[in-house]
This record gives structure tokens, C-alpha cells and sequence, in this order.
DNA sequence: AACTATTTATAAGA
DNA sequence: TTCTTATAAATAGTT
């Protein structure tokens, strides 16, 4: 869209590449703005420029979306669209092969118990000694620490949790459904 | 661009919002696409259509970008351009007010502490209750149930992160500093 | 930053 | 939903 058509490649000169980044990202966060208020819809866009720069857009604002999409989509609904050149977020389930997921999860359930059984220790042990010292006391990486052990919970848990919801839908439904909003 | 201009308000017609979302939609990510790929640069977006239903694009997808910024962008760097009509992202620190952030700061430090005790209570009480049953037996509400609840906690810790490390980071920034690329 | 010739995106309509 | 097409918008190359 412009005086000729451009390949789609990424553009070798460092300073057209920039403009065109400056360009593009307005354009790009305008059309975000648009959605959101045309359809009343919530979303965030990040992007980091070649420098390495970050820039984000967010209705209402990026932390309500990202959280939003943590909590709502760990393992279940997901993005379409045809595919473009670069990857896409995690493929769409597609409902097919239910046996295939069925059996699956038996596996991963298997493993969950083990690791349960790990976390239980981990939580008892590690959880007490660090709420011995009052939290403003712990460390960065202590907390980091922490936090890691948490969220490796947190989405086990999640996990585990839509897959449940996942095979107990399944269990009404025989026939393929494709995703349809 | 179409065979007229519209006005830029939500669509009143739910039919011919859902039309104009998808229309959109598969635009913004198609630019999102391009933008990627000329510019090389990484990028996240994630909308969810009026129904609630989440859409996302990413390159090379979306935790890596997701987890780039988190990683990057605690509390620094943020985004810029003109503002468009809805809520953009964190708005910029603008590092000024950094007395009444870290008082601000200490009094939640306090209000940590006290949520610190009961934190340690439940999970002592309740997490032990809930790994007594292998984790397959649990019912779908109660893994919500425990869920949450790892979600408050998850929460609050990486908020304590974050303003530690902001905290240790305003020590040392004593002027302004407007992100310029 | 501004300016246009062109390419693209898309609102309606089928 | 998918395609078509008249028009509105975005933008590549220039100044």
C-alpha cells in the first residue's frame, strides 16, 4: 500500500526498517484501538521493535488482558485464523481425536500423582521455611524462587482442572463439534 | 474503507459485530503478521471476540513474547505513540513521584505481612487437606476451589517481586528518564 | 515530518 | 459464512 508493492521479507535497510517499524506500529495499534471500540472487545498487543524496544496496547489495559487470558485459556478455547507465515499461539484442539486425548490424559494423570506426592513434600518443607521470615525480608530471588515452585503448581493444577472439564464435556458429546462462536 | 465510513462507536447490531470482529480481526493479525516479518520483530496479541471468546497471535509466539516483556518490562521501558481513544498499557512511570511510590510502598509491605499470617494458615489447614486425595479424585469445583486460591497467593508474591525490584531500582534513577527510541 | 501514488483493508450486499 | 466490489485507509517511496 504504498507507491509499489514491497516483498515480505524483512527489509535489509536498517533505517527503512525502522520507519517502517514507526509506520507499521501505529497503524497497527490504530486498527487494535478500532476493534476494541467497534466490537467491544478486550485485548493487548506487545511488540518489540528491531532495537529491541518494547511497546504495548491494551483495552482496558494490558495487565486485565493478559490476566484474562492466563485464567481463562490454559489448555481449552484458542485462537483460529488462517494461518500467516510466523507461528501462531498454541494450535486449536479441534476435537477430533478424543480417544487419542482420552489416553493421554490417563498418562498424564499417572504422572500428576507422582508429582503430587513431590509437591506435597516440597510445599510442607520449603512453603514452612519461608514464611518463617516476614515477607518483606525475603530476597528477590527467594521470592522468585518461590514464586516459581507456585506457578510450576498453579498449572499443573489448571491443568489438571480443564482436563477434567474437558473429559467430562467429552462424555456428552460422541460426534465431532467444530469450534463455532 | 468499505462502501462507507462508519462512525467509530461499538457496533449497535450484534450480527454485524460478530462479521465486523472476524473482518478485524483476521486484519490486525495479518498486520501483526507483516509487521513481524519486516521488521523482525517479536510480538503478542491477544483479543477476545464480544463473546468471550480468546483469539491470539504470536511470533515466534506468544509466552516467548509474553515472558520477553514480563522479564523486561517490570516497570521501565513502556510503550509510547499518540494515545487512541481506549486504555493504553502501563502508563509510563515517568519516575517523579518516587517518595510517594515507596511510601506507598512500605504501607503495602505492612498489609502484606498481616495477609503473610493467614496465607500460612490455609495452606498449612487447607493445602494438607486437599493432597490427602490423590489429585485425579478431586472434584472440578474443588481444584477451582484450590486454584484460586494458589492464585491469591501467586499473586501477591509476584507483586511483592515487582516492587522490590522497582524499589531497588529507584534507588539508583534519581532523575526522569522518557523513553525515547 | 509531510506528501501522494498505490496497494490494502473492509462495509455492504449477494 | 464466504465472495464480491465500491470505497475508505494505510503506507512505500519521495521531498
Amino acid at each position: 500500500m504504498g507507491r509499489k508493492k514491497i516483498k515480505m521479507e524483512m527489509v535489509q535497510d536498517m533505517n527503512t526498517r525502522q520507519v517502517t517499524f514507526s509506520k507499521r506500529r501505529t497503524g497497527l495499534f490504530k486498527k487494535a484501538s478500532e476493534l476494541a471500540t467497534l466490537c467491544n472487545a478486550e485485548l493487548g498487543i506487545v511488540v518489540f521493535s528491531p532495537g529491541g524496544k518494547p511497546y504495548s496496547y491494551g483495552k482496558p489495559n494490558l495487565d486485565a488482558v493478559t490476566e484474562r487470558f492466563m485464567r481463562e485459556c490454559d489448555d481449552d478455547s484458542d485462537s483460529d485464523a488462517e494461518e500467516e507465515e510466523e507461528g501462531r499461539g498454541k494450535s486449536r484442539p479441534k476435537m477430533k481425536k478424543v480417544n487419542e486425548r482420552l489416553d493421554c490424559l490417563k498418562r498424564e494423570i499417572e504422572a500428576e500423582k507422582k508429582r503430587g506426592e513431590e509437591r506435597q513434600a516440597k510445599l510442607e518443607s520449603a512453603g514452612d521455611e519461608r514464611f518463617e521470615k516476614p515477607i518483606e525480608k525475603l530476597t528477590i530471588d527467594e521470592l522468585k524462587e518461590y514464586m516459581d515452585k507456585l506457578e510450576a503448581i498453579h498449572g499443573r493444577i489448571q491443568g489438571q482442572a480443564n482436563k477434567m472439564q474437558a473429559s467430562s464435556c467429552l462424555v456428552f458429546l460422541s460426534g465431532d463439534k467444530t469450534s463455532v462462536e
